[in-house]
RNA sequence: UCCUCGGUAGCUCAAUUGGCAGAGCGAGCGGCUGUUAACCGCUUGGUUGGAAGUUCGAGUCUUCCCCGAGGAGCCA
């Protein structure tokens, strides 16, 4: 069989003869027509199986083909509105049928199913409709992330994933023993990228990295994909208008590519559109302020009860999620409490308990997708706000050493991919926007 | 680590006061020329998460354990 066509690709052949290599998604059948739903990893489409036109061993074929059997199917393209697929609208009138496997009784039939059933069939899972629209989202948010940071001159740094301490000295590590040691799985190549910026002004890292939290939340793993640009002669001001650039585009180039996608996510995207530069910036201080009196005004007791809060206190996500829904589009919150932030961050001019810190939360109750900072420059500063946190000052040697030779003011920030996909998709928990998902008690399949 | 909810057929669930463990879907066979989670008929389906206990009798009650989900804290 030969003019081997993708899916994705289909209106540009109606008319042709053409050939489908792919798997059985769904079938339904009368008497003497049966439509096969194919898939081939770019769409699906509907293959049409009509008794009269075909060999009665091709016809028969067709009626024994179980979800997911493999197969090739060769035949006229032809545009019906009736078509389901993805893009719907076309189906192929079936010449020839070729089956390469009769599938196995498939455990995932297109009716419900629980989650604690399809994670543990997360292999089979991710060929349904909705994952697989989700999964391509989730490529396209990483190749757009790429592409805005690579034609803005940024440089892509790998950075190490077997770490010998603490990044931030805060979070749980996962231990590896290293030939007798101890090492540790990375929770964020920063520290790295500070280095970096000095060889080559902008970089970023872009890799998995591991928390070994005991969290069970929606919006937690203990290995997801963190993106981290870092830049020289970058204050917090110069941070914020970066990220709401590279954010609009982000959310941009999935409304370009991936509109069939988001059709199959069922996403309202009135919401993404608004998009676009400049985000709402909004001060810890006035974000206190903004929830306080939201937890005045509530009747909910269960919500007054978890949005207590004192200035000095991190937000938690009760808070986050009540100050999105003041806003349609992402809203930046900076200058949050020194206490509660990690030891390398400038302090605010004139305000020492408050630093140049900035996190970014999505709209729509999604809360943190990026957070950032200006970073601290001065060398004895940076020694002092080690010594205060205890923390070891020999395994900060070398990041010393980034302040002594030619050190300038510098910004960075983390985003969190699955938890940037989530809210682009519009989804409920972070584990669908990730192939294969680890989170807390769960490392299958 | 804490709080809440859950575990019954391959899957989704039901089972009254402690009294014969059921339905739909799937799968198999047959029928049907436009299906969209098709429809109609027949067939197939069980270590009720595990252990112990109470009882004439336990899916149901008690104790312990295992597993999962949601949330909190922490974080992206």
């Amino acid at each position: 069989m030969t003019n081997i066509v993708s899916i994705q690709n289909i209106a540009g052949h109606v008319g042709e003869e053409i050939t489908i290599q792919g798997w059985l998604y769904a079938k339904t059948g009368k008497g003497k027509i049966q439509f096969l739903q194919v898939r081939d990893g770019t769409g699906t489409m509907q293959a049409v199986l009509f008794k009269p036109n075909l060999p009665l061993e091709t016809f028969e074929a067709g009626k024994r083909l179980t979800q997911e059997s493999a197969l090739i199917v060769r035949g006229v393209v032809k545009e019906n509105e009736r078509a389901p697929g993805v893009p719907g609208g076309y189906e192929i009138d079936t010449a020839e049928l070729k089956v390469v496997q009769v599938a196995e009784e498939y455990p995932i039939t297109p009716k419900e199913h629980g989650v604690e059933f399809l994670l543990e069939n997360r292999h089979l899972w991710i060929r349904s409709r909705k994952q697989w629209a989700l999964l391509r989202l989730r490529a396209t948010v990483m190749r757009a992330c790429r592409d805005w940071l690579d034609s803005h001159d940024y440089l892509e740094m790998s950075t190490p994933i077997l770490t010998p301490a603490a990044g931030e000295g805060t979070s749980t590590l996962f231990e590896v023993d290293y030939f007798g040691d101890t090492v540790y799985l990375a929770q964020t190549g920063q520290l790295y990228n500070e280095a970096n910026i000095y060889s080559f002004g902008k970089v970023y890292c872009f890799g998995p990295t591991f928390r070994a939290e005991k969290s069970k939340t929606r919006r937690h793993m203990t290995e997801f994909w963190m993106l981290e640009p870092e830049m020289a002669y970058c204050d917090l001001d110069g941070l914020m208008e970066m990220e709401e650039q590279f954010i609009s585009y982000i959310v941009q180039r999935c409304l370009e590519e991936r509109v069939e996608e988001l059709k199959v996510l069922e996403r309202d995207t009135s919401f993404l559109e608004k998009v676009t530069p400049p985000f709402p910036r909004v001060s810890y201080d006035d974000a206190v302020e903004r929830i306080k009196k939201i937890r005045v005004e509530t009747d909910d007791p269960e919500l007054k009860a978890l949005l207590e809060i004192e200035w000095g206190q991190d937000f938690g996500s009760p808070h986050e999620t009540e100050l999105t829904k003041l806003y349609d589009k992402p809203i930046f919150v900076y200058g949050y409490p020194t206490q509660v932030k990690a030891f390398y961050m400038e302090p605010w001019p004139n305000r020492p308990e408050v630093c140049k810190s900035v996190d970014l939360l999505a709209p729509e109750g999604y809360g943190e997708i990026t957070g950032g900072s200006e970073r601290i420059s001065d060398p004895d500063l940076l020694l002092e706000r080690i010594h205060h946190d205890n923390l070891p000052e020999e395994a900060f040697k070398w990041y010393l050493d980034l302040r002594r030779y030619g050190s300038v003011p510098h910004s960075g920030f983390g985003l969190g991919v699955e938890r940037t996909v989530t809210w682009i998709a519009g989804i409920h928990h972070v584990r669908e926007t990730n192939p294969f998902p680890r989170t807390l008690g769960r490392v299958y399949p």
